[in-house]
DNA sequence: ATAGGGTTAG
């Protein structure tokens, strides 16, 4: 009879680990019919078998029913449980389990806390680890591996890293558990250090997992020749075929901006391309502004009878964002809801910020509003999204919304706030907010926040503050810090200070012109024109050329740019007609040339001709003889629009009764019945 | 009889 049952159990495990669950199922039904097995022996099999094949209805009606339950069917269902995503159920078994004083071991440990981990509950992991401890199953490896992988994926590296530590023979997977947890939380540098480490064990041999934890350390860093050494390694232990080491390859080339790598890559794969290798290429060429590449890898994609999924869609609405591509962007805003990827968090994110890109700040305060459950990052784009469009009290409001709704902060959502409270002029709150962060919400502020808070003071004028604040950073000031500093001397007219920041700038980022640029107008407006002069002749005789000024609009779908006394479009005599008509209309409304604004000592005359053809002036002509009527005019622009152009905008708008909408690199311009929203130029 | 880690986004 003994000999049976095992035979039996046997029969049973091999339907389990083959997944014949219908197989499972008659053999099932034949001993219910059959007399006399009635055993937990032969019951635990029967509902680990249920368990195993994902059919969950029947092993609970087995565990519900069961007379008799011991160790074995507690421990299945809570494994049962945690493999098919019902993770809660599976913490609340584990705590029935011991509420029925059935002691867990470390298998039973072991699922419950995956189950927290995927919970990202550090509440429950907490307890999971404390009752550990007092059965003295925390440093056993399996327990030890998943505790240091649940820490580190709820943010908590330094305990993960301590139970790590306690694990005496540790094996890849609990170094995979520490090296993908550093590169989760973006500190890639320890993440690699950690993979080093890894590799200095002789009995340890690194697989598909390591080898994915440590691309992704490198994508973060975009260190494609590091990325490099360890394809090499990954070709020589032959993982190269495994889907998921290859989607990490592709990602870190096309995050290193290697995409001729990553291309390779993908196009040596056995079985053609998948979504996630192709969506890493997609993000790639948006991320380096290739458009073209971007819709034509996406295209190729669906050649080959691949489906979009949300990853895919969030890329492409990031290129029309950055393009103010509205139309693009509102089709693509439909196929996610067509395709329910709306419910992505990440998809709502970029839609939000794509309708605040273009321009239009109620369309993504409406696609806010239509979020079920708005998580900490869809608060950060919509608080980011009224940062840029200058409304800073509304942004703060967003802020107390968002932790009254206990959605936690983090140091992307400070980034914004302080900026908010920057081009506001709200400095006392801006101070306020950036003394809380880590007191409040433990999030230490890092050079991004130090730089808003000098951007902050320097533009309300505050210079001195701005100086010493710069002062107190916690490593040394980088290029945007010195880039504020310089930027409000310009303002200011502050031209010592200036001097002393362009200086630094320069060391930082010799291949930017910018702080020559600013510089020089520095020196035009204190009147010292030798100084412009010989700022100019240092960029010309160094290579480095202004950043010519472009302007970008959409029109039927297609992207076209504009440079300055550009004559290159097709349509170029009609456009230069229009601005000449528009020229004399402005006029008639007061319009006078702010020749002031031209940096260089030429002629009246053609300092007037100068500004007449920016880019954004020869965009929105194009766009007014071209456009539907009535339709807002988007255009985004790389450099400021300047005072002049400013000016002109606002009675276009009026003497056309149009919205003409200018993002440029600092903010957003609405320019209406010849006013515009923001509130002070600069 | 019951147990683990990995790939793309704001």
């Amino acid at each position: 009879m003994l000999k049976e049952l095992a035979i039996l159990a046997q029969l049973i495990q091999s339907y389990a680990l083959t997944g014949k669950l219908q197989k499972g199922k008659q053999l099932h039904a034949h001993l219910l019919t059959s007399t006399g097995i009635s055993s937990t022996f032969i019951a635990n099999h029967l509902l680990n078998m249920y368990a195993k094949c994902g059919d969950l209805t029947h092993a609970l009606s087995m565990f519900d029913h069961m007379p008799k339950r011991n160790l074995i069917t507690w421990t299945a269902m809570i494994t049962g449980f945690s493999h098919n995503a019902r993770f809660l159920d599976s913490v609340l078994t584990f705590s029935n389990m011991c509420a029925a004083g059935i002691q867990p071991t470390q298998f039973a440990f072991s699922s419950a806390v995956q189950a927290t981990t995927s919970l990202r509950s550090l509440a429950f992991g907490r307890q999971l680890h404390s009752l550990s401890l007092k059965l003295g199953y925390h440093a056993e490896l399996f327990v030890g591996s998943n505790l240091a992988d649940m820490y580190s994926k709820c943010g908590s590296l330094d305990v993960a890293c301590r139970i790590f530590e306690e694990i005496p023979e540790k094996d890849e997977v609990s170094w995979t558990a520490m090296i993908d947890g550093y590169a989760k939380n973006g500190d890639f540098h320890e993440a690699l250090m950690a993979f080093r480490n890894f590799l200095d064990n002789e009995n340890l041999v690194a697989d598909q997992h390591v080898f994915c934890s440590a691309l992704s350390a490198c994508a973060g860093l975009k260190a494609g020749k590091l990325g490099q050494s360890i394809h090499a390694s990954v070709v020589k232990s032959g993982s190269s075929a495994e889907s998921a080491v290859s989607n990490s390859l592709t990602d870190m080339y096309s995050k290193a901006g290697d995409m001729e790598s990553a291309v390779t890559v993908v196009n040596t794969f056995p079985n053609g391309w998948n979504v996630v290798s192709c969506s890493s290429l997609i993000d790639g060429y948006v991320e380096m502004d290739h458009i073209e590449e971007a819709i034509n890898t996406y295209a190729e994609s669906k050649r080959q009878g691949l489906y979009p999924n949300e990853f895919t869609f969030s890329s492409l609405i990031k290129a029309c964002a950055n393009d103010a591509a509205l139309d693009q962007g509102t089709q693509l805003h439909a196929q996610v809801i067509k395709t329910s990827f709306i419910l992505d968090s990440f998809v709502c994110a970029v839609l939000v910020d794509m309708y605040g890109k273009c321009g239009l700040l109620f369309s993504s305060s409406q696609i806010f509003e239509e979020i079920e459950n708005p998580t900490d990052i869809t608060w950060n784009s919509k608080i980011n999204v009224l940062a840029q469009h200058g409304c800073g009290k509304e942004a703060i409001e967003a802020f107390d919304q968002m932790v009254a709704r206990h959605n936690k902060p983090n140091h992307v959502t400070f980034v914004s706030l302080l900026m908010a409270c920057s081009h506001s002029g709200l400095v006392e709150q801006g101070l306020q907010l950036f003394g809380s962060m880590n007191t409040a919400f433990g999030v230490e502020p890092r050079d991004e926040h130090y730089s808003c808070v000098i951007d902050m003071l320097g533009r309300a004028g505050r210079l001195e503050e701005a100086e010493i604040f710069i002062g107190k950073m916690p490593s040394e000031p980088n290029a945007y810090a010195w880039c504020s500093l310089l930027g409000a001397c310009r303002t200011h007219g502050r031209k010592e200070l200036g001097e002393l920041a362009a200086e630094k700038l320069m060391r930082l980022e010799p291949e930017n012109s910018g702080s020559h640029v600013l510089l020089s107008t520095i020196y035009a407006g204190v009147g010292q024109w030798e100084d412009v002069k010989a700022v100019r002749r240092l960029m010309k005789d160094s290579g480095r050329k202004k950043l010519p000024g472009l302007s970008w609009i959409e029109v039927e779908k297609k992207t076209h740019v504009f440079g300055a006394e550009d004559w290159s479009h097709p349509r170029k005599d009609e456009i230069y007609k229009k601005m000449e008509e528009l020229l004399m209309r402005i006029r008639g409304e007061g319009y006078v040339p702010y020749t002031a604004a031209v940096v260089s000592k030429v002629e009246e005359s053609e300092k007037e001709r100068l500004l007449r053809h920016h880019s954004e002036r020869i965009a929105v002509a194009f766009a007014l003889i071209s456009l539907p009527a009535g339709k807002p005019i988007i255009v985004k622009k790389n450099l400021r629009v300047c005072v002049d152009c400013h000016s002109a905008m606002k009675l276009i708008a009026k003497v056309e009764r149009r919205v003409i909408i200018v993002r440029d690199s600092a903010r957003f311009h609405h320019f209406q019945d010849g006013n515009c929203s923001c509130r002070d130029y600069w």
